[in-house]
DNA sequence: GAGCCGCACTAGAGCGCTCTAGTTCACATC
DNA sequence: GATGTGAACTAGAGCGCTCTAGTGCGGCTC
């Protein structure tokens, strides 16, 4: 029964045989063009891709990656709905292509963990591993590199061991710092990340920026990764004495900055007029008009450039196996919008 | 040199034959232990068992695949970075686990067309293929659907060919104008859709709902899927006069919504006090208190679930094959949050 | 005309699994 | 003791490709 129904759909499927006998050649030649390798005439080439056509034939990839040696297919962890991901997704597609390879997506959602994300991957043979924010132990990260070349986009990881490409956040939030104060402002608060990929540095990059310049107050709210956390960060921010508050943010992220833009705005202040806020990552909305955020540009195109060329290089031999290549760390930009404006008499009632 | 350093990496190679060896077995014995079917003792099993974890070993899924009659792998094409793909993703991975299918997944972006998606899934041998949000024509569908099974979900497509799984769009906002309607609003305008998936169904609801109930005038403003242009939609409303702007407003969906209230409340009119709001989808933003917006919710989870039942079914024989099962409609549910009131004097001066 | 080159093409042995058709063996049955 | 049974296990032929090591042959040189 089973069997019957399976030997069915046998017969429908068409393979590299029948291919190859349509076009009167044999199935090594089918495969030489099927793979655009030399050793096949234009005329025979275009016999082969001519009955491919008739037949509605594509190869199988699963056979072709068992029958090479190579499978050049490099395996992607990422968060499923998450904005940047897909801005970093895009121009991983992009570079992985130009370098053939192919990527394999595994998604981690709520209930599939990064770790089971992995595991797919690697049943699957990938030759490489891009990491989006990964959320990894250390440890577990290195664990994997051993096994094959591993790049950690967006999260840092010390050791030496993975490799990473990300950008220089602490550069980041000294430019957002820089620019506030420019703008004449010195009670500039930071919306923390948490635990977040990446906060650890920008957290630090705050610090040293309030620390090196004179007259700069420390103040860190609590936040996090999306508009909620950024929302209640504004709700603790407004439960301060208007005198008291700061009037500027530095925030986590673009949509924590949203979040808390969208609160204090509720709440009757004018951003920029009460308070300047900058974002951080750039993200699709951040441009929007009706947003207008000054945020920290993270350049998701180089981000997925650099992920790609890393793992080609060690894959091809290119450059030398065992020693993972140094972090590279990509500069970020400030871009000015309409969230952030010189500091006015308004918001600092001395 | 290029098949030396390629040796190399099948030294390090661990397949079920070193297993094999390892636990003083037959390859097949192995196999049988990995696919978890009858024909070991529990000794060996765990014998097996431990060998491979000795070794690091996991099944080659390429391999497994090509060898078996049935490669029980569900392609999925979607969005990256899309809110609500996430949380149908969630669900996907969920119940094909439970059917005990894989995911492929294929992303669609910007410069990745839908179609290459699709393409790389029929090389995969994917067996059944869901589409999210597809955006290509009808007729590419049904030509699709005439090679494998196939599963629309969020967009309808005519002609029966196809799987469809849906929510009740017509419903949706027709839940939505009544709820308005019930709150005394008369003048209700649509925020549409364009030509996004849905978009038509919704429309046609909303003209409905309209038309069905005395004293509803019909007024859609041209919208679409992104905050952008629920941001454009609420200039050309704060463009109307005030006397003539409509009270309430029913948005194609929720991203569409948060930017029209964005926008509205920028303008300094309040929401729900001046005007009430109704999303569609039920994102996960949609329930954080800052936005608390009233909205049609989707059921992603079932959704997804829906999605995968059609198709296991159909593949599993359990279904007739040739003739795709009726489309699967989901109704809709609205959640009251905050962005809807009453109509009151100040929003109707009459 | 012998010898050689290089292009176009083919044979056939893998790749790491699955799965059918066995084989083996302890134990029960008569 | 011959036979049967069923559980545990194995042999080996695929699956649809890749890729090395060929073969065949027209054209060139000397």
């Amino acid at each position: 029964m089973e069997r019957s129904r399976v030997a069915d759909v046998d017969s429908e499927r068409v393979t590299m045989e029948h291919v190859a006998a349509r076009a009167g050649v044999s199935r090594a030649l089918v495969s030489i063009v099927f793979r655009g390798v030399a050793g096949a005439s234009e005329a025979t080439r275009e016999r082969v891709l001519a009955a491919a056509r008739d037949l509605d034939y594509r190869p199988d990839t699963r056979a072709s990656r068992l029958g090479s040696s190579r499978t050049r297919t490099l395996g992607v962890t990422f968060s499923v709905g998450h904005t940047f991901h897909g801005d970093l997704m895009e121009s991983l597609y992009t570079h992985a292509d130009a370098a053939a390879y192919e990527l394999v997506l595994s998604g981690v959602t709520p209930s599939r963990s990064e770790a089971a994300a992995v595991e797919t991957l690697l049943a699957e043979r990938c030759e490489g591993i891009v990491l989006l924010g990964s959320s990894q132990s250390t440890a577990q990260l290195a664990r994997l590199a051993r096994r094959l070349p591993v790049v950690s986009v967006l999260r840092p990881v010390p050791g030496g061991e993975v490799g990473v490409v990300r950008t220089d956040d602490t550069a980041g939030l000294r430019l957002a710092v820089e620019h506030l104060r420019a703008l004449g402002h010195t009670r500039i608060a930071l919306l923390d990340g948490g635990r977040t990929a990446g906060a650890a540095e920008r957290r630090r990059g705050y610090r040293a920026a309030v620390r090196r310049a004179p007259g700069l107050v420390e103040s860190i709210l609590p936040g996090g990764p999306s508009e909620l956390e950024g929302a209640e960060a504004a709700r603790a921010f407004l439960a301060q004495t208007a005198r008291g508050r700061p009037t500027a943010v530095a925030a986590f992220n673009d949509r924590c900055a949203i979040g808390f833009v969208d609160v204090v705005r509720q709440a009757g202040l004018r951003v920029p007029g009460d308070v300047s806020v900058v974002g951080f990552d750039d993200i699709t909305e951040a441009a929007y008009p009706h947003v207008a955020l000054t945020t920290v540009r993270q350049d998701a195109e180089r981000l997925g450039a650099e992920a790609v060329r890393t793992l080609a290089e060690r894959l091809d031999g290119e450059s030398p196996p065992g020693t993972p290549p140094p972090p590279v760390v990509i500069e970020p930009e400030l871009v000015v919008r309409a969230s952030t404006a010189p500091v006015t008499r308004r918001n600092t009632p001395s």
